[in-house]
DNA sequence: CTGAAAGCGCTAACAA
DNA sequence: TTGTTAGCGCTTTCAG
């Protein structure tokens, strides 16, 4: 089954490669519907299936858009990607992942591929704050877009969650339900704009009203939140969970203890997903949007692939709070 | 900033395109050191990166995985991309996605699509269990392995879950525990295989012990349950939810409700992810390990297109039983 | 051990 | 309206 190239389709429709070529990219305009038909017939016949490497080797384009997630086995990728596959779909782009598994190297390295890979545009969750550390991706000149998380100072557009403001709501409820411990259950702090914002909204809610200990975790491990109850005995803190994996495992570790929430302690967090709602009262939680941020990304960056400057500014997707019964 | 080619590093190393290609391709064998030191350091200085689409047409590699997942924005295909993502790169191989939508015609797209890019290889979960609906694909000639769903017959190397026998043990304690009714809560059957051997295994566990009953949804609406207990209102049943969706439209309905499992009705099901755990008394469940299969399915592929030829037979990942307290 | 040259499948001036 | 031609950046015989 050796493969049909444009110059079988040529010879059959007694044209040129050119022609047919034009007849690839749609350039009607004067062809005669004679031409056209023929070759319509040919490419049908033959079942004619264009070689995009081929055709991007030559016109320099693509017509591919890289997407490098945070961490793939993230919930949050999933959604991100619904979102962008919809829409570069909705352009004719197709799609290519890139994992950093957390790690600013292999981000890095994720982005390389992609670069060599000649993608026309790239959708990225930035590792890293410091936009030094895409240098490398700035001297490509490859349309970008980052999505979730901030650099300082932003580079690229950039389109996250409007999470500050529904944290900070959030944070409010909580000294409202007359908590005197907050706990924010997070992970190591440097790495993410995003989770620095989170627990900077609840600082900035919390003032002196109440104490507020940060728990940093680099393993998804609620053990400083057990350790913290020990020494604490007499304690009925609220526990905010930074982002959905931390959680789960917040909720999988209060169960398994035989705690209950929001007797023994008070629960809230981010949900990534839509499982919160089902655990025992009901988690008190953030809601993202991640599709949408998804799409806004990539029609943003279709636009810069147009050719369009865009300014690196924030655009925000709206979040939403969620009050149950959980504190 | 343009971009430097094969050419620039050999002008610049003083030596043929040829040779640099060698060495890009690791055939050290028999180059001088002192060629190979010299190429190194022309193109560490030029920070010279191969283009893909290049090698790719004349070496007929493109080095790309394609991946089509039934839904994308499904929790299963998340993982089974983060199983299929790793083993891919170990291989040296780049993975691209196409999603079907739940949709055939659409799969059938993103699978000429992919076929477009000249993938290496292909990784489907297939929406059809019939071969003919993927004549084009044999037609390629594209080395490929099924995943999660079976084709009937087999046609190529498939991966699945061992799920019968999960499923099979699973509907044993359910009439174990004495339940008369069993509420079969599942997608319109006759898509896919996978739908169909889980209501089965039921179906084979039960024989006349109870009464099963398909429940059949297009939209993953608990309605049908609704309406079936309408109708049954003296009866206390359980309701078996044939994929990680349908559980948590399910439990989300039952909690609207105001009804308490397992008072008002026992439930179980698949769990797609770990927050089954974490719902009420503990929802018993099957657990998959998408990531295995993910794994396991790009190995196999890997063989097939270093040129081993592999019978079409299924390869079964075990799944698990978790036994809790929601029945 | 290295280079010359042909060509992968397609596109885009430039001619006709 | 269509064909001719010259590559895109790389790989790979075949010579040397």
């Amino acid at each position: 089954m050796a493969k049909v190239t444009i110059s079988d389709v040529a010879q059959a429709a007694g044209v040129s490669k050119a022609t047919v070529s034009r007849y690839l990219n749609k350039h009607f305009e004067r062809m005669s519907p004679n031409t056209r038909q023929k070759i319509a017939k040919v490419i049908e016949d033959l079942n004619y299936q264009p070689s995009f490497q081929a055709s991007a080797l030559k016109s320099n384009w693509t017509h591919l858009v890289g997407v490098v997630v945070a961490d793939i086995s993230n919930i949050y990728s999933t959604l991100l990607i619904t979102g962008i596959n919809e829409v570069a779909k909705a352009h004719g782009n197709q799609i290519m992942i890139g994992d950093a598994s957390d790690d600013l190297n292999q981000q890095q390295e994720s982005i390389e591929l992609l670069l060599r890979q000649n993608v026309d545009g790239l959708i990225i969750q930035p590792m890293s704050q410091d936009p030094h550390d895409y240098a490398y991706l700035r001297q490509s000149g490859t349309p970008t877009v980052m999505v979730d998380r901030l650099t300082k100072p932003l580079f690229w557009p950039t389109v996250t969650s409007d999470d500050y403001a529904s944290t900070y709501k959030l944070a409010q409820a909580v000294l409202a339900a007359g908590y005197q411990d907050i706990l924010i259950f997070i992970n190591k702090i440097s790495v993410a704009s995003t989770r620095q914002m989170r627990a900077q909204a609840f600082l900035d809610a919390t003032q002196d009203k109440a104490r507020v200990t940060l728990l940093e975790t680099a393993n998804d491990d609620p053990k400083v939140v057990a350790d913290w109850l020990v020494q604490h005995p007499n304690a009925h803190p609220v526990v905010f969970a930074g982002n959905g994996r931390l959680l789960m495992a917040l909720l999988l570790w209060i169960k398994d203890q035989g705690l209950t929430c929001p007797e023994d302690l008070g629960v809230c967090g981010y949900d990534d997903w839509r499982w919160a709602a089902l655990v025992g009262p009901g988690i008190s939680c953030v809601t993202q949007y991640p599709i949408q941020i998804g799409q806004q990304a990539t029609e943003l960056l279709a636009q810069i692939i147009g050719g369009k400057r865009l300014p690196a500014t924030q655009v925000k997707v709206a979040a939403d709070l969620n009050l149950r019964g959980s504190f």
